[in-house]
DNA sequence: TTGTAGGCGTTATCAG
DNA sequence: CTGATAACGCCTACAA
């Protein structure tokens, strides 16, 4: 009845326009949405579309069109808040009228390769979220790229590529007013040292400490970020080392969420209570700093207005290249939950440590 | 010096050709690795291609070869195992010389746009990755797709699509031999009524209670497994029920590592020790539960033999059309952590916590 | 080893 | 609204 086992060519505009017996370039207007068709002869070119199981063909497309609307997105599909930032990238660039490509980056798929993927592809613009490589390397693809490259997460302004990040110096002093606020006089801060965006964090806590007149407690974390459980390994060093004093910080901040955790549930498993004996803050508002069970007091770092910026930077350039590249700051908002308060008025939380 | 700033025309193969004075298809030749130049003529073209920062148009080399070598994947980005499973798939497909496009699927992306994007480029093969369709709906899909279609997490051998997904009862199956083995009678197991591949693993739970005559203590949690942290609060609702007992279960089982995480973070915050007082363990050996600080014992599900099995499937049948469907079984194994201990002699735990 | 010719599915232009 | 024609960049076949 059907054709053979080998008629598996997916149907094309000229067997929809002979199905129902108009011209190609009417079902081509029709699926573009352009005007130049009656209602009714749209309706007959969707219906017979959808019997014939029709999807256009986007490499035919892109041949033939001047101009591409995709965006080209490079992440690492495993690393925290990138896969947020993607789907943000998603819903933004629906909004403005773009595809989405994807290409990963992972232990053995460069950032280069990535690159040639999506080229290849003729995206309109490249968004590169949390890449490993240097402002040098970044550098060097922008400038190979023709195509606008906007960096999520890391540098500064430049006038190679567009850069996206958010202002986590001014989050962090935000977190360390409110905890000063609180009463607390002593404060630790955890600096995982092999971390992009750690030395402006870091950079928020130090600026707060003269604000607020308070003494220095840095916990400075070796090690390489791209290893596995980097910043978990980070949080459990950091407890360990706090364990070990005879008297503890009211306070401990890290700048990022699962190294929070992880040193949350270190003192914990150590007999310690959060937020009774110590307060502990992160930064990115992840979603396990949001289960009931952890309920972390973090920075927001807005994974929806990152990726919205990142469009926004992808296509204002895409669309008037000869426009400079812009550093785009996300601001940050402080989340209280339950793991920070007030500290006790007398150090009886060391004295418990002490006893142990 | 250069064209003016409009001649942002990615290079062509005619544009190499013409720089080294040789034709277009002997370019695609080199380009394509395939005899039929010198040795010396093949180090021009790519030094050319180099210079000229040229990338092949991949669009117009699909629409022009007979058959595609992508393979199309869905996945959705923040949902736990999903990514790993996609890095493996990389890697897998690279080794068969497959290129992978990724396609992701979202709160306000369904499965249907991301299956339409992916047949748009005319990948050879689709894989879908955890989707929340149901069989009738996959069914369908592979039906419209005339491309083969393999589900990696769910369902059962059919003849519509490829299904690869791990032993999950089998898993649990071992995972409560383990427990038995180490004396414990009451085993409770928790069960979030809407995850996909709940079912199986719960079946593995009810078969060993027969095997080991244990009486069944199942936490049936409903909700919807799409919503934000389903498994987390899940878990937290388990504990807390748990902790509304005068008795405890020297054992809580969860079908994966989220709820599980979740469950045991909520006994310990509320002053159980674990495994002391109560043994934890879970299901996947997510990165979660490697964490130092959470040190869980769970079953393995290993993405990289999930990955690898997804593209064999997908390689295979893109390949002879005609072979029917195949249903593939990962072997899962017990990953023996901290969580779990030996129960004590007697209930000295569930009187601490009636003491509470 | 090189050249010539044609076509993949789509978009675009222009005259009817 | 249709029909004719061309082009996008690449691949394949075949002839030189």
């Amino acid at each position: 009845m059907n054709n053979d086992a080998n008629s598996r060519r997916p149907p094309t505009m000229a067997d929809i326009a002979a199905r129902i017996g108009v011209s190609r370039q009417l079902v081509s207007l029709v699926m573009r949405d352009q005007p130049g068709a009656s209602d009714e002869t749209r309706r007959r070119v969707r219906e017979a579309a959808k019997e014939l199981g029709f999807t256009p063909h986007v490499g035919a497309r892109s041949l033939r069109r001047a101009q591409s609307k995709d965006l080209g997105v490079i992440f690492a599909p495993t690393h925290s808040p990138e896969p947020e930032i993607v789907e943000a990238i998603y819903t933004a660039g629906a909004a403005r009228g773009y595809d989405v490509m994807l290409s990963a980056q992972t232990a053995t798929r460069s950032t280069d390769q990535a690159v040639d993927d999506l080229l290849g592809h003729r995206c309109a613009a490249l968004i590169v979220i949390g890449s490993n490589l240097d402002h040098a390397n970044l550098r060097t693809t922008a400038e190979r790229t023709l195509v606008p490259v906007v960096v999520v997460g890391q540098g500064r302004r430049n006038q190679h590529y567009d850069v996206v990040r958010s202002s986590g110096d001014k989050g962090i002093s935000e977190l360390m007013d409110y905890l000063a606020g609180l009463g607390h006089r002593r404060i630790a801060y955890v600096d995982p040292a092999s971390m992009a965006p750690a030395a402006l964090r870091r950079r928020g806590y130090e600026r707060s400490l003269k604000r607020h007149d308070l003494s220095r407690d840095l916990l400075s974390l070796p090690g390489d970020s791209l290893a596995r459980n980097y910043f978990e390994e980070a949080g459990s060093a950091a407890a360990s080392e706090l364990l070990r004093r005879r008297t503890l910080p009211t306070a401990v901040v890290a700048p990022n969420d699962d190294t929070a955790v992880s040193l949350l549930q270190t003192l914990v498993r150590n007999g310690l209570r959060v937020p009774e004996d110590i307060s502990v803050a992160g930064f990115d508002d992840a979603p396990i700093a949001r289960l009931t069970s952890v309920d972390l007091t973090s920075v927001r770092q807005d994974p929806d207005l990152l990726g919205a910026a990142a469009v926004e930077a992808a296509v204002r350039r895409a669309e008037q290249l000869e426009l400079p590249p812009r550093e785009s700051v996300i601001e940050t908002s402080l989340v209280v939950r339950g793991s920070t308060a007030a500290p006790r008025r007398r150090t009886r939380s060391s004295a418990a440590v002490a006893a142990r």
